[in-house]
DNA sequence: GAAATTTAGTATCGACCGGTATGGAAAAGA
DNA sequence: TCTTTTCCATACCGGTCGATACTAAATTTC
């Protein structure tokens, strides 16, 4: 009963998420909100309630809408496939909306006010979750052959969210898709080949890749 | 002539370094410096002028206070060792102070309103110039025979620089030096080597190092 | 010692911040 | 049709932002 909302939840809230990616979180103001979203201010609130929850809610909506390559990559029957994968993905996506470069999830809140602190925390827990998915995706290539016994999975998984981290601050810097893609071909350069030398899968890339090009 | 000034600008500077370390820029405001510095507004006014030029002495110091150990590691030798104390002061530098992690170079404005461009822009120049004398070091070590022709500088130079920039992010959400000197150990070991074969130092670390560890 | 100059500190500026009260318009149920 | 409920939009709240007049104190020059 009674009025109905005029506008589309979800369209608004994707147009807030664009203007905390390019923004940051204390970067955007309710100003930026309404002009981006078309929704005067009680409006938001009324749908998302403050801002905080407002940004957690584009948060999530970024992983479900854009990071969704993440938990895709994997299920690669490979390790290297999974870390190749989440590598091209984030090279895309960085550099896909040039209006908007980078990963909401890493200049989202990187610095700032103490108000931004639980903010900041959120984003740094949700990456850890990833990394923990990717840690456990590669004890499990270790199980079955695909990283040798010695591999440190953890070490691993922090090398490729450090890469992964790095190649978004450099997107947010201006950097082309094709120069991400050649810090992924040297990231990719030396991972750990198949020890038992059985390949998983047609392309046989687990030899290392020549010298850049 | 004239009243002397009570405070040393030098340390007041330095001071001020520390917020916007830990803020960024955006997120620092006039009452966290002149809490930091001791100085009241009007003081920091006339010894730096506004917030932006403040701060752009801020990263002058940075640079030459803190980020000292880069041209040095470009005095190396080889590349490899190079790039190797590069990495290794990165991990130091981000975790050398709990107090404010990671690097001002990095998240002192990755994204924020637009009044900030100015700074953010300033930062991507300070580290393409960074980028920049890495590339024509590697270049001349292409010349000097320590990279083989068929690198790619200026892909190698990205590379080296994600991985740092990375390590920043990492830096800030809480990891420990521990993981970042991990994550150098993994980045290092993809690390062309020599292709003459020749070596250049005594410590012979032209071989791909083991998997991690 | 008096004038000139530069500092320190208080108090304040207009603009914008995140967040709301309010009042009228629109749509649902009776 | 009338009541109730919900939404939209203007206008506004106290607080904080970066930046400055202004006054008094301190130091140099004349």
């Amino acid at each position: 009963m009674g009025r109905q909302r005029e506008f589309d939840v979800e369209q608004a809230l994707d147009a807030a998420l664009c203007v905390f990616w390019r923004k940051g979180y204390e970067g955007t103001s309710y100003t930026d909100l309404t002009q981006a979203t078309g929704v005067e201010r009680p409006g938001l609130y009324s749908a998302f309630g403050n801002k905080e929850a407002l940004f957690r809610q584009a948060l999530e909506r970024y992983y479900s809408h854009y990071l969704d390559y993440f938990p895709t990559a994997l299920e690669q029957p490979t390790s290297r496939e999974v870390v190749e994968q989440i590598f091209r993905g984030a090279a895309e996506l960085h550099t896909r909306h040039p209006d908007r470069p980078g990963c909401l999830g890493i200049h989202g809140a990187l610095a700032g006010s103490d108000d931004a602190e639980p903010i900041r925390q959120a984003l740094i827990d949700a990456r850890a979750r990833g990394e923990a998915m990717l840690r456990d995706r590669l004890e499990r290539a270790k199980e079955e052959g695909d990283l040798p016994d010695s591999a440190n999975s953890a070490a691993l998984a922090a090398y490729v969210m450090a890469v992964l981290h790095g190649m978004a601050v450099q997107a947010k810097a201006g950097c082309s898709r094709d120069v991400l893609e050649a810090v992924v071909d040297q990231a990719l350069s030396t991972w750990p080949s198949n020890p038992s030398g059985r390949e998983t899968q047609k392309t046989g890339a687990i030899k290392p890749l020549p010298l850049l090009y």
